[in-house]
Order: C-alpha cells, then sequence, then structure tokens
DNA sequence: CAGGTTTAGTTGACACGTCACCTAAAGCGT
DNA sequence: ACGCTTTAGGTGACGTGTCAACTAAACCTG
C-alpha cells in the first residue's frame, strides 16, 4: 500500500464546503417541505416521477428505476406515502407478482400545492446565488463525478 | 403570490445533476466506509473531530458545536457509537450536567485504519475529477449557498 | 408439464435524524 | 436560602434508508 494522499488546503476547502453545504441543503429542503406542505422531500420526488407520467401510476420497478432507488426503499416509502393518502397500490391483472403505484386526487394536489414553494426555495438558497459560470461549473462537475459513480457500481 | 419562475433547462440540468450526485455520493461513502472499517460516516465525522482536540474528548455541546448537530443528534450518535467501542462517556467533575465523550484506544485505531481509504475514495470520485478551475468554482459556490443557508436559520 | 431459476415485490431488523418533551444541575436575583 | 430561569443532556416516537431474507408468480428447459 502506497503513501496516503491527504487533501491540500484547497481541496480540503472546497471538499468540506461541500460536505457541509449538502448536509444543510438537505435538511433544509426537508425541513421547508415539512413546514409549508407536510410531507418529506421523498414524498416531494417520487410524487414529481408519478406525476411526470401520462398514467399518473407506475410499477414500482419502474419507479425504483426512474429514482434509481433500490426496490425496497420503494416499498417502504409506498407503503408510508399510502399511509398519507398521497398514493394508492393496485393490483396488475397481468403480471400476480407486480403491482402498481397510482397518483391519488390528494396526491396531486399535494405536489401541485408543494412544487412551487419548493422550486422558489431551491431558487432562494442554491441557483439564484451562482453566476453563469458557476452553473455551468456545477454541470460539468456532477456530470464527471456521476459517470465515475456510476462507474463504480 | 407572484407567478412562480421555474427552473430553465440550464438551471435544471445542474440542479437535477446536483441532487443525484449528492445522493450516490453520500451512499458510495457510507457503504465503502461501512465494507471497510465496519463504520458509518456520521462515526467516521466523529472521531475526526474527537481526534483533532488535544485532549481527544470534547463535551457533548462542544461536539454539536463543531459539527452543527442538534445536541439530540449527538447523543444518539454518542450512545450508538458507545455501543461499538468507539468513544466512552464520562461524567465531569466541576459540572454534574455535563458530560465528555472520550475517545477510546479503539476508536483511535479505528479511525486511522479508515482514514486512508475515505480520503482515497473521496479523491477518487471527486475531487481527482475536478480541474482547478472547478475547485475553484466548487469552494465559491459553496461559499455562497453557506451563507445564504447561514442566514436563513 | 415438472422442477429449477429468475423476477417482482414485501418484510423485519437495525442505523440514522428530527422533533417534542423531560430531568436535573447551575445560575441568579431577591 | 428561596424560587425562577437557563443550560446540559437524555429519551421516545416516528420517518427514513440499507441489508438480508422471504414469498410467490413467471419463465424456462428438458
Amino acid at each position: 500500500m502506497t503513501e496516503t494522499r491527504w487533501l491540500t488546503d484547497r481541496e480540503q476547502r472546497a471538499w468540506r464546503g461541500y460536505v457541509q453545504m449538502q448536509s444543510k441543503l438537505n435538511a433544509l429542503l426537508n425541513h421547508q417541505l415539512q413546514v409549508d406542505s407536510q410531507m418529506s422531500l421523498s414524498d416531494f420526488v417520487v410524487l414529481v416521477v408519478l406525476t411526470d407520467t401520462a398514467e399518473e401510476k407506475l410499477r414500482v420497478s419502474e419507479l425504483a428505476a426512474a429514482l434509481e432507488w433500490e426496490k425496497s426503499r420503494v416499498s417502504h416509502q409506498v407503503t408510508r406515502m399510502e399511509r398519507r393518502g398521497l398514493v394508492q397500490r393496485v393490483e396488475c391483472p397481468t403480471d400476480g407478482r407486480s403491482a402498481f403505484v397510482n397518483l391519488t386526487p390528494c396526491g396531486r394536489a399535494a405536489i401541485e400545492a408543494a412544487a412551487p414553494q419548493h422550486v422558489e426555495t431551491v431558487r432562494r438558497v442554491f441557483i439564484d446565488q451562482l453566476t453563469a459560470d458557476e452553473l455551468q461549473a456545477l454541470e460539468s462537475i456532477t456530470t464527471k463525478v456521476l459517470e465515475r459513480l456510476d462507474a463504480e457500481c
């Protein structure tokens, strides 16, 4: 095993900044949604995916693929959202193993009410703080890192 | 209430990229630490803070301040880490309310073993993917967003 | 079509985070 | 010394995320 290449000061600043930012940003977005719309960030992203489909319903596996979540995570999340009335499980007539997740009217109303405030928050604390160059750099960074991450797994 | 300012395509790409990156990065770092060093990312950062202090012990409140975590989060985390033998609670002789969190020899050994692999992973999937300009942009972004976030709360 | 394999999804155990609430010691003004 | 407030920390409930194990339907393949 070779010598560890510790982070330089510049790298350290960028990395620690990133870690702190992502942790606080996550906490804030969760909190904002909970307070303003009584839903979690997880609820929100699931509702976004469901809303973006023509039928407003997806199989659990399709939902998992779209979110890149483990199927068991989806299953747990759907159970909780069903309890809150946001979605409904429906058996698939053609495949006995499969289950559809349907958006309920209540779920549709919830996402429509939540989305504007959520976007507003994302803008206020993040997007609107960045210059055009920084936005471009961010896209470049995330693209490269995501490529690397996808290659890892 | 005024019209919602939805994200433009460029903003959307950057934001979605960021969200996806942070989610996968988090999962990977947690997983890597768990597999290689049998500890969570939370364990790791707590151990880092403890290791960085002269006495290798801190009050719960000092730990909370250093990590910017809620005190109850620290308390739960310390309970779990105590169970794993990484730290030990010690009553404070001068203030009956207060409690010290001491690094144990086992905790010190664990962090020393974990740190090189963790840094290696951070480099491989993140830092080493970035150009100098991107690193600079990232620092600038996180600084501004953190300022905004700190102003919010 | 019988028997093994793959696929879809669920479940349970456990770790992590947050919130609201609680206990007890310290501090403080009278 | 007396109460009142502040401060330090812990607790329990609940939502969330991961992992491993499970059930059952669907799909082979001989």
